[in-house]
DNA sequence: GCGAAAAGTTACCAGCAGTAAGTAACGGGG
DNA sequence: CCCCGTTACTTACTGCTGGTAACTTTTCGC
């Protein structure tokens, strides 16, 4: 195809951007939606109804791409949870709801998931962790506020909310796959080890 | 290039194989600490001395060559970790060695668990899934077995250890590409949180 | 001996990330 | 009022990679 939009060479007409970032986003987070975590950005930016060296301009390589919806999904994930505990994290219900939010947010959003967690190649498995990292530093902030009287080790904080955060990903990979089970009978097992720990209580 | 080898067309004298499966896999580790996750068919190819269409016939296509090193891979874990606590999970400090054999393991081999958890395309984030799975199964063994008598469920077990080797996962990637803490510091953060819960004993 | 199967290589295709070069509208100085 | 540099696009390309079809040579069963 050469004809991706019916639009001319030149500047258009009108002193408007045709789309600005988000719209790109927007597109691509429907094609993937579309066609799975391999959509090409020739099909993005089709979509978007411009040409490709625009989503590179306005977003960037691939990379970039997964990085930018890494920051959304990560966004989202955070609202969800934090919208479905209203303030606190200190029950283990709480944590069950927590991650029960965690859980839906994944299946809503399952292709993009992939998208972001799948890393094109290289060492873009940083992917992974910039979805991690981002929705690990409220995490983080929180554990750390809550047990700050604990552990007098602020790196510990930041290891716990790797560890769940790794912990949720996991599991949620594992749950929109293959598994068939209700998103709370898992949250609450999930939850169950995350606060009682192995041995039990 | 078009000289991978120095031999001919043609079935080549001798009743040998060229090279055998395991073979291939070797090239393709060495090639993948070399040249990185991003390390192509082709490079793998000629590093075995052959060409492309017989690590096809071999091992098969990028996703499979990823699972066939995943396995490898968690074949070590498994091992390394076995030998680690020698028989025994049920203390915290056979947890801790168990956490922090995983941790030497990957750092031992940082490339091929970046190319193994990177994922290619497509829906190839399975291969995370897979590496997760051959690691989890003796752990989910292990697991059912220690608390068959508190949980009747039988699932639960496999959440667990879905849950713990994502953990271990993202606290492994974390570990080696962003933190400078010793292995047996975060070791024993992580086994603090597994084995305790989340607000402490 | 001889033809089918096995085990290679060469040569190719399709698709994708990324970029260079070309083109049209806008806008400020002479 | 016109002209030229800048901006914002498109077209058209390159380079590489995963994957495969087609060809070539040895082996082996009959």
């Amino acid at each position: 195809m050469s004809e991706p939009t019916s639009r001319r060479p030149g500047r258009p007409p009108g002193g408007q951007l045709v789309v600005d970032r988000e719209h790109v986003l927007d597109a691509a987070e429907r094609v993937i939606r579309r066609d799975g975590a391999g959509a090409s950005l020739e099909a993005v930016a089709v979509e978007a109804g411009v040409t490709k060296p625009i989503v590179y301009h306005r977003v960037g390589g691939r990379a970039d791409l997964a990085d930018a919806l890494a920051e959304r999904l990560a966004d989202r994930m955070v609202l969800a949870t934090r919208t479905a505990l209203a303030g606190e994290l200190l029950s283990q219900t709480g944590l069950t709801r927590f991650v029960e939010a965690n859980l839906q947010t994944v299946a809503e959003h399952r292709e993009v998931f992939l998208y972001v967690t799948g890393g094109s190649t290289e060492q873009t498995a940083l992917g992974r962790l910039s979805l991690a990292g981002r929705s690990t530093r409220p995490l983080a902030k929180t554990l750390a506020a809550w047990r700050s009287g604990i552990h007098q080790d602020p790196g510990v904080a930041e290891a716990w909310a790797f560890g769940i955060v790794g912990m949720l990903q996991m599991v949620s990979q594992w749950w929109i796959t293959q598994d068939d089970r209700s998103a709370t009978e898992v949250a609450e097992q999930i939850s169950d080890l995350l606060w009682n720990g192995l041995p039990g209580r």
